[in-house]
DNA sequence: ATGTGTCCGCAGTTCGAGGC
DNA sequence: GCCTCGAACTGCGGACACAT
């Protein structure tokens, strides 16, 4: 590769012509020993290709049990041996006893929508620069105050639209997988403004908590009842309405098993998140293994008849 | 070797209908 | 007439393919 570096033209499509490609130069060992460096190198990256497809389908299940979670705990609660009722919802089936089901409008103070001026195609410069939020910023976990453009100096802002902490924000337009999605502002954010495409919704929190509400909101079960009710002709950008928001049906524990349930599902979340961080690093590991084996074995640092008698290959350091 | 076109995913902007 | 909200249009960037 490093001979061809060179010789690969292009600047938007790169491309390697077949004469550089023929006067590559390479060390030729006797044709007995190319197979076996073929077979050896069959053979150990094999292993390795099976050793990081299966930390992939790791990090696919755990992904998958990290929704789980979230769906089980936001509609079941954290006492396995709590008794149940029907929710009198379909798509809820059963909750615990104790629970309430109650529209989400009833434990919503004020629903808003915000304000999309013509920004400039950078972020704010600083918390002291005014910025306009981008949807983009409810996707993903967690609320991301990066995702804005700043304000021109020539507009004035509006300071009713920026942020606090406790606002839930969703989306009210984007692709079917990420319209409706949630996200919780945890601190305030003074010249950050909400956007035309976000919703603001401020809750009762004497009755629910924002944690436990956005938690729900990022359930399996709501985001198929989002992506059922968005509407709109570009599949590029479908739309929920307020009313799909505010008559959504929503499980409410008592005030104080919301926030147990809350800090348990994000302390689930921190662990899982942990363990597909360390299937990451794993792949990457095997990657960068899986390359040095091919350079060592086509280089002549491994003996390959010897690496055929013994299961464990040592290569020689760089 | 380089420039240009096309497709796709994503997101920003604008427009129009309806309610107040 | 203004505001809200839903829908459609538009733009951008990356990846790739094709033309010159």
């Amino acid at each position: 590769m490093a001979q061809w570096e060179s010789s690969i033209g292009g600047a938007t499509f790169r491309a390697l012509n077949l004469e550089p490609l023929a006067n590559t130069l390479g060390c030729l060992p006797p044709f007995a020993e190319q197979e076996a460096i073929a077979g050896f190198l069959d053979r150990e990256v094999g292993k390795i290709d099976r050793l990081a497809a299966e930390q992939e389908r790791l990090i696919a299940l755990l992904k998958e049990k990290r929704q789980a979670v979230i769906s089980h705990a936001v509609t079941k609660g954290l006492n396995p041996n709590a008794p149940l009722k029907d929710s009198g919802i379909e798509w809820l089936c059963q909750i615990p006893a104790h629970w309430e089901v109650v529209r989400i409008k009833h434990v919503v103070v004020t629903i808003e929508q915000g304000w999309s001026p013509q920004c400039d195609a950078t972020p704010a410069d600083g918390p002291e620069q005014w910025g306009v939020l981008k949807v983009g910023c409810v996707n993903g976990d967690r609320f991301n105050a990066s995702e804005n453009k700043a304000l021109p100096d020539d507009l004035e802002p509006l300071p009713e639209l920026s942020l606090r902490a406790g606002d839930l924000l969703i989306s009210r337009a984007n692709t079917r997988e990420l319209v409706g999605s949630a996200a919780l502002v945890e601190q305030d954010h003074d010249h950050l403004l909400l956007c035309d495409k976000l919703y603001r919704l401020r809750l009762q929190t004497s009755v629910a908590s924002p944690e436990f509400l956005t938690l729900f909101l990022r359930s399996s079960m709501v985001r198929g009842q989002i992506e059922i009710a968005a509407s709109g002709a570009s599949s590029s950008m479908l739309n929920i309405g307020q009313s799909v928001i505010l008559e959504m049906a929503l499980p409410l524990p008592p005030l104080g098993e919301q926030g147990e349930i809350a800090t348990w599902i994000l302390k689930c979340r921190e662990q899982i998140e942990a363990l597909i961080n360390d299937a990451q690093s794993a792949i990457t590991l095997l990657q960068e293994r899986r390359a040095a084996l091919i350079s060592a074995a086509v280089t002549g640092k491994i003996d390959v008849r010897a690496a055929a008698a013994n299961t464990t290959v040592e290569m020689e350091p760089a």
